[in-house]
DNA sequence: AGATAACTTACGAACGTTCGTTAATCAGGG
DNA sequence: CCCTGATTAACGAACGTTCGTAAGTTATCT
């Protein structure tokens, strides 16, 4: 299908130039096509932009759940740590948690208020897996005794931290020197002793 | 001075708008003149921005520098957490911040080389010297004991996740949600008990 | 099966607009 | 009288978008 090669070469150009940064021209010359072909795949740039939006979203969001369904349950230790290598590995693997992360926290002006959506709708859905597992837990005494509300957003900001470096990303060395450092003292946050 | 004005402004729609999006034009009329009167300041567009940019890590990097200066030692939970208190309001005092957190992330693609360098600059400065408080607050028994790096790294994620809020924001009310939720695990992750 | 119609995909040309930038000109104050 | 700062005018280049068209593919009907 040549709308995939479109809208990959485009998470490319979006992903390094952001929205208006982008030019048709440079996708559709990365395609290999001119760019007034792409106007018989999308309707304009706009819509170009939020199939790949919607996309990137999907992938990220289906990998979240994905994750959380086929946990082992009561090893919190192993579970969480395992959901931050899950991160970072698929921001390595394919460009579009990157392009997640640029576009929900600046979004192209004109269009704040549908990329809004998404990020709504992604937020609120692994936020309350999160909190229910980590609710799970806390029941089975495994973690501090609180509302689960406290580690749940605590741990998105972890999250939140490690995608940052993930962005910067000079070397993979500070990058998981950060990870460890982050987890280690979260860890110890959150668990009984 | 009416270079100030003009910076302001551009200050502003840089922020916004990122650097490919936001127009002379545009920042010109804002302080009511035309865009060619620009020239009469700056070399042009590039100039404009790291002008904007270097004013912008500047009086970040005095902020946070004053901030550790002014400590009264040996309270490192009042300090800690006035630190996040102080990023939160430098963030709604002026858009700087939020100017200098969009641009060290996502730079301007031919630009990148420059930024990296102001970048890296206020990272090492502020990094060494909240290690270094790290240190002697471990050495005065007041911390968990381990490499103040650990420490140290794990509260710059707890900033950086902070400022990400600050740029999503849609309400106050989750922002200190989130932020006393980091606080609270991260200060049981590295206090002693 | 073969002819014809309809749809899809790509392209050249051009649209109007905006971009950043340069040059020449002019007003005003020390 | 120069100097600083603002203006008007104009520049080439790039932008996203539209149109007409040609080629290729698929569907329909006799």
């Amino acid at each position: 299908m040549k709308s995939d090669d479109i809208k990959e070469a485009a998470l490319k150009y979006f992903t390094i130039h952001g929205y208006e940064g982008a030019s048709l021209s440079q996708i559709a010359e990365e395609v290999g096509m001119k760019k007034q072909s792409l106007y018989a795949h999308f309707r304009g740039k706009d819509d170009l932009f939020l199939q790949v939006l919607h996309d990137a979203k999907e992938t990220e969001l289906l990998s979240k759940l994905q994750y959380f369904s086929n946990l082992r349950s009561s090893q919190p230790e192993k579970d969480l740590y395992g959901f931050l290598q899950l991160i970072v590995d698929l921001f390595q693997q394919n460009e579009q948690l990157k392009f997640w992360l640029r576009m929900s926290f600046f979004p192209p002006a004109h269009l704040q208020k549908e990329v809004d959506l998404e990020v709504i709708d992604i937020e609120e859905k692994t936020q309350a897996l999160l909190q229910e597992k980590f609710q799970q837990w806390i029941n089975e005494g495994l973690l501090h005794a609180e509302h689960p509300r406290i580690p749940t957003l605590a741990f998105f900001g972890v999250v939140d931290s490690i995608m940052l470096e993930l962005v910067y990303m000079s070397d993979t060395k500070r990058l998981q020197e950060k990870l460890e450092a982050s987890w280690k003292v979260f860890w110890r946050g959150i668990s009984i002793r």
